[in-house]
DNA sequence: CTAGTGATTAAC
DNA sequence: TTAATCACTAGG
């Protein structure tokens, strides 16, 4: 699900106005059996959502600061979801902008899952929200594929725990991914963009 | 590199 | 009740 997500549009439709990204950067959370998931330690009344059903939004608040949104993927009763880490706005450009003022270098308005979330106005009233639902508040439709010879994997970013899975997924084609992180430690992104995973460390 | 910030959780 | 942790960001 990881791979399918990437290249299709998610638009926010609010009264300020509509903002359309194309999703370029994703990880996976395996559910209970992913010691990187907030699921793992089972169910709690803040991911009560990711034990849904798919198809709906789960966002968490973290460092105080940021608002994060994933979407659940796995069947009812399986916790497994999506992070959705870094797009490009294809539509609303200026309310994308406005929704985050203190960014100044352009590249960095769509990179990284909270900035994302921000711009497209995803935060506490957003988790549990129906994507494929009537109301259409986000939505999720098709976008244009991105050849598999163009995805990218990785470790995931920011995580200590299973390091070693390579469950983020990229368009390397797109400019919008996020700095190399591996373990919490940023690393170096030789060729401007995040590198495959390595066969050996 | 690092300050900034508060919800969430488990342990007591 | 406390304390540790945290799927991060912006500026330098």
């Amino acid at each position: 699900m990881a791979r399918d997500l990437l290249g299709r549009i998610m638009v926010a439709r609010s009264a300020a106005g509509d903002v359309a990204v194309r999703l370029t950067e994703v990880e996976a959370y395996a559910g209970t059996d992913d010691p990187a998931s907030h699921a793992f330690r089972g169910r709690t009344p803040r991911t009560a959502v990711m034990f849904g059903p798919p198809g709906h939004l789960y966002t968490y608040f973290v460092y105080g600061m940021h608002w994060c949104a994933n979407v659940v993927t796995g069947p009812d009763g399986d916790a497994s979801a999506v992070l959705l880490r870094a797009g490009d706005v294809i539509a609303g450009r200026d309310l994308a902008g406005a929704r985050r003022p203190a960014v100044t270098r352009p590249e960095r308005l769509t990179r990284g899952p909270a900035g994302l979330a921000t711009v497209l106005g995803l935060d506490r009233d957003a988790s549990g929200a129906d994507l494929c639902g009537p109301d259409g508040r986000w939505e999720i439709r098709a976008g244009e594929a991105v050849p598999p010879e163009r995805i990218a994997s990785g470790p995931r970013v920011g995580v200590a725990a299973a390091a070693e899975v390579a469950l983020r997924f990229w368009d390397t084609a797109a400019p919008s991914v996020s700095d190399y992180r591996v373990g919490g430690r940023l690393r170096r992104r030789p060729g401007g963009g995040p590198p495959a995973i390595r066969q050996n460390r």
